[in-house]
DNA sequence: AGTATTTTTTCGAGGCTCGAAAAAAAGAGC
DNA sequence: GCTCTTTTTTTCGAGCCTCGAAAAAATACT
């Protein structure tokens, strides 16, 4: 059962508090702190001061707009950009990226190269990696603060304590321990997450408004992705990233999916799917592997232009992730939903028949409330989530526990 | 945002934390509750004998095997039996049952009638539970703890926030606001809870070492339910008690579900469409309303014992399930499972293809490692869980935070 | 320059948990 | 039967933490 909480908890949990305060608004001031947390003004005048004092926060002198009111002037609060900094990492298909960012999110420096990332062994992934940051970091300035956390997103399947990369489309290799590697190479703590999971962080950042409680990202790609937020938390499964909405099955025993099995959404719905159902209209031909987004472009203004087999396609892709999301509705409900990624700018060829699917299932009672919105690219979104999470563990993990090792440079590894 | 914590948070919180230790354990004694909690003897000697001020617990005289031992025998807790009671409402299709329960979890006066709920009004529904509930709580001692929570479970949607049965097969009325209705009678919080999410509940009291953590029990019964618990918590849907894996889509534009809609598990695997497939062999004909259990086990029989379309419906019953559990697992991974209820008599039959179809998916990676058991009757189980429920509430929600209305006799109305 | 207004800090009070020590309640040994 | 040992439970003072009230600070208004 869970543990009871101690004295030292409480501090921890509001100093946590006011720190996620200071990143979520835009330099509020201690008053406006106290109003969101609850807290008293007190409480938070004492935190606040002590973590100004070990660096974390800092008062922001560059007061815009403060005036034109009476009384004393708000002191706006503002997260101190050198009291830590962040290596985010995504890797994808033939592509590897990487920066370092400040404390308060600015990128500090970054750089990326292409790879061929099927035709590598595990080992030679991970030194890619390696690399990369250490000529990163070896970049970086002294007077900014320490490298605390690297944050991992790669397409694929990760272990539910994000250590692994269990399965992924990019290689043949299973089980993929970069999160112990690079601990053990630079000797900070190490993440790998699934990068839709990372969309989905990126969107209740980019625009908390719309996408905060419940939402659901889907990467429409080469493969189908999912990202999920519910009750405010990122969803994964039991022991892995879970969320694999390609995979649910659409139809049993139907089409041929990249992953060997049969009748999965994905085989449907993603872009080698939609290609081969356009061009080859055979459910069961090998999938390929090396579509180009402009392929898919191509596919989608065919399909716009005329009807016929590019047409039938992107129905037949749209009725797949409506019976796919139909289904998914069943367990979690309706939310507001995210599709992201190449297949996003062909979504208003699908959109009418996910619709239609989903009227046809649990989900259809709803079915008029559920919102759609599009965004072609999944990589800034990629790299936001990856560093807000990255930047959200130094934030909950480390600097709420007051014990800090502070200002040591970027002396990692 | 979460809101700060104060500090009189804190002592709610241990409060809560030592009376689900006793309620967990069998009479734990204050060292073992400092073990499992990891607070200080001090602190829980304080608390332990402020809630027995408040009579809420009880030092347990029977010391059965106590001795044995050098030292100061240790003290066993108990829950005090008086300190409070609750109602658990179980409404199903055709019947009503009642009980009032001690705060141990003894049953007090219990009730149960048949009615035939598909015919009567939805306020008559509420009469009914509302007559038996007066009826119940009168026949109780003065002497026993005031009634403080009351949990209905019924088959079929609630919303979230468990005020409303938004939609029930045993009925044909939507909305009903059991939860308003029944506090404005009773002046006590009333929840409306959904039968499978209360058999989840039961089974990790009954059994915690297997069910745990996560978990998946589903009811195979007339129709098809499920309770979930993921990563210690009961799952629900964003608006709705969600879960419905009865109404996943197992193929698209397929069997007639009793819901109106084709192609849901249900209509593969509920008691109903199981009959309908051995005996008509037409997926289309309207799902029969009452089908006895006797119906089914008999059709189980004769599946046995030779080939034909009695053994062809299991196979589809057991291949709906597999594909549905396939789907899931994609989004949540594998966990073990119950299946409860009177289709659990047959799933000897079904067990084979489940298997098989999760092997097609993507579930299928571990499942060899998906364990199933069986448990006939459904009945005691939802009993047990909404009981559990409400106690729950009290422990956590009422005599957490010490200002307690103490034994003013069971003068709710 | 003085007053009003708003924000922030200071200070003492009250709670809570903790560790150490004391008290309590048994069995073990003689 | 008495003392010693062992284990559990309670007591007590110390150390934190949050809070409310009051004071201090910083600015606009008159």
């Amino acid at each position: 059962m869970s543990v009871g909480i101690r004295h030292d908890d409480l501090r921890r949990r509001n100093r946590a508090m006011v720190i996620s305060a200071v990143r979520r608004a835009s330099q509020p001031s201690r008053t406006e702190i106290a109003a969101t947390t609850g807290l008293s003004h007190s409480t938070i005048s004492t935190i606040a001061s002590d973590l100004i004092a070990e660096g974390i926060l800092a008062e922001a002198k560059g007061n815009e707009q403060a005036a034109m009111k009476r009384g004393r002037p708000q002191v706006a609060l503002a997260l101190d950009p050198k009291a830590a900094s962040i290596v985010a990492v995504v890797l994808s298909l033939n592509s590897l990226s990487a920066a370092v960012i400040d404390y308060a999110g600015n990128t500090i420096v970054e750089d990326s190269r292409r790879l061929v990332t099927q035709r590598m062994a595990a080992h030679a992934l991970i030194d890619e990696c390696v690399a990369m940051i250490r000529d990163l970091i070896a970049r970086v300035e002294t007077s900014n603060g320490p490298v605390l956390r690297i944050a991992l997103a790669v397409q694929g399947i990760t272990d539910s304590g994000s250590r692994k990369l269990l399965w992924s489309p990019i290689t043949s290799h299973d089980d993929i321990p970069f999160a112990d590697s690079l601990e053990q190479e630079f000797g900070v703590p190490v993440t790998v997450e699934n990068d839709c999971n990372m969309i989905a962080e990126a969107l209740r950042w980019r625009d908390p408004a719309r996408y905060r409680d419940d939402f659901i990202a889907i990467l429409l790609s080469h493969g189908i992705g999912m990202g999920l937020v519910l009750k405010g938390e990122l969803f994964t499964g039991t022991h892995s990233s879970g969320g694999e909405f390609g995979h649910m099955i659409h139809r049993p025993d139907g089409a041929l999916c990249r992953c060997g099995r049969r009748g999965c959404v994905e085989a449907y719905a993603g872009n080698y799917a939609i290609w081969r159902n356009a061009r080859l209209g055979d459910e069961n031909a090998e999938p390929l592997a090396d579509l180009s987004d402009e392929d898919i472009t191509a596919l989608a203004d065919a399909a716009r232009d005329h009807d016929g087999p590019e047409r039938e396609a992107f129905r037949k892709a749209g009725e797949a992730i409506g019976f796919g999301l139909g289904s998914m509705f069943a367990l979690i409900d309706p939310a507001p939903l995210a599709f992201v990624g190449v297949g996003a700018t062909a979504f208003d060829l699908m959109e009418p028949h996910v619709r239609a699917a989903i009227a046809r299932t649990a989900g259809g009672l709803h079915s008029k409330a559920i919102s759609f919105d599009t965004e072609p690219n999944e990589v800034p979104l990629i790299r936001l989530g990856c560093l807000m999470r990255a930047l959200l563990y130094v934030d909950q993990e480390i600097f709420a526990s007051g014990t800090t090792p502070r200002h040591t440079g970027a002396d990692v590894a």
